[in-house]
DNA sequence: TAGACTAATAACCAACGAGTCATTAACTTC
DNA sequence: GAAGTTAATGACTCGTTGGTTATTAGTCTA
């Protein structure tokens, strides 16, 4: 059996070893870049620690991307833009109740955003949106007003089936946005660091935040079926 | 009449006599830290621009505040935490129905809190919490508790004067929360930099959500008094 | 295996910024 | 108005970091 200090040498030197993958790079900066952007945001991140997480050094993050903002952009892509097709896809094929619709979009938006990484770009750029404007006007356009637009879809389709009250669209989709960027924003910032005894359980926040939106906080007789006209007096 | 050179030198002069105003300088530094945390957050505000804005030399803001994180603590103080005995004295004393005191704390939170510099460092506190925990931890005992503690009793009372149907208080504080926090960080962010052409306009915003909240997006009978008993079929 | 090509590196630069401290000068007191 | 007290200053230290570039070394071909 050899000595532990040859497996050493042997693992040093394959550690040691520059290795030369050209495709695999980038991948793999935006991954480790996703990493340390959620974990301390834009501005607190090393562009060298991006490198070291990557198994390489700053001179070859930077041979990549032209700038730590370039390299914002193409996490944003990889993991948000780049996914709005598919997104959009499933809630349009959906058949159900539009209350049902508004449940499984939050739903759907905790597994596929809100518990992922990705939840730590959204508020990442809400929390430095105003350092560096040129993120914040990507950001808006790539990610926020897609995002919007399908909010908007899911409330005209509630309006137009009669199961949603009157709604003024331009606040209405706030209605939906505000909870889930507030988690968002939460779990990455008290939510981890203090508030340990009293931790939010994101999917209980959610349902109790979604059944609030559809039905609200006063008392009220059971919901209607959406066909039947209300009791107006 | 004396020339122009003359009221220069007169007016330098002025200026750049220095100024031992003991008393002054702390409120002053505060208030200028205020501006500027407001406007660029905790990490990228410099020291001494905290100074210049106050009138002062860098070595001058450390003579009163022993780092930037201790002047951090004065703003919070002085703005924040100072004013909630004020604020808990009003909410208490209100004699109308549950609904009326929700439209109520929001409208006020909007105009002491929201629509002014204060909001900033709830946005602030948010998006750097996870990088300066001490900092986090300050926060979350002097603002954050005494502030859920208000919101949970508006909501108890609402329950108790049978206006409100039963809620899990741990999430429904959340309720009345997150579009508050959600505001005052979008404010910060997306809403100075970009989305111009479609900017939200907040009592508008408010307005939407606290009647969501109260009655929900779904269609719905008048809602009844609350002495009246919900019809179970 | 020699030579060419280029991926990868590490030393380097210039700018920045929190916090310090020896020096300066505005008041106070007698 | 001289001497003492201390508020205020600004030059300095020391660590940091985005980005650059001359150099090194894998890999492929002939």
């Amino acid at each position: 059996m050899s000595t532990p200090i040859c497996l050493f040498e042997i693992a040093a030197t394959v550690r040691a070893k520059r290795e030369r993958r050209k495709e695999a790079r980038p991948a793999e900066l935006v991954a480790a870049a996703l990493e340390l952007f959620v974990e301390k945001g834009f501005a607190a991140t090393r562009a060298e620690e991006v490198a070291k997480r990557a198994g390489v050094s700053k001179g070859t993050l930077f041979l990549y991307f032209a700038s730590k903002e370039d390299l914002f952009k193409a996490v944003v892509r990889e993991n948000i833009s780049g996914r709005y097709p598919e997104w959009n896809a499933r809630f349009e094929a959906y058949q159900g109740s539009t209350a049902d619709l508004v449940r499984l979009f939050m739903r759907q938006w905790w597994i596929d955003v809100g518990n992922s990484a990705v939840s730590g770009i959204s508020k990442l750029m809400m929390s430095e949106a105003s350092n560096f404007p040129e993120l914040a006007a990507f950001y808006q356009q790539e990610v926020i007003e897609p995002g919007s637009a399908l909010i908007r879809r899911i409330l005209q389709r509630g309006i137009d089936l009669g199961e949603f009250g009157p709604i003024d669209m331009k606040y209405g989709v706030y209605t939906i946005l505000a909870p889930m960027l507030f988690l968002a924003t939460w779990k990455h910032s008290f939510g981890t660091c203090c508030d340990a005894n009293n931790r939010l359980v994101p999917e209980e926040y959610l349902s109790v935040q979604v059944e609030t939106i559809l039905h609200g906080l006063c008392r009220r007789p059971p919901s209607l079926p959406p066909t039947q006209e209300t009791i107006t007096s």
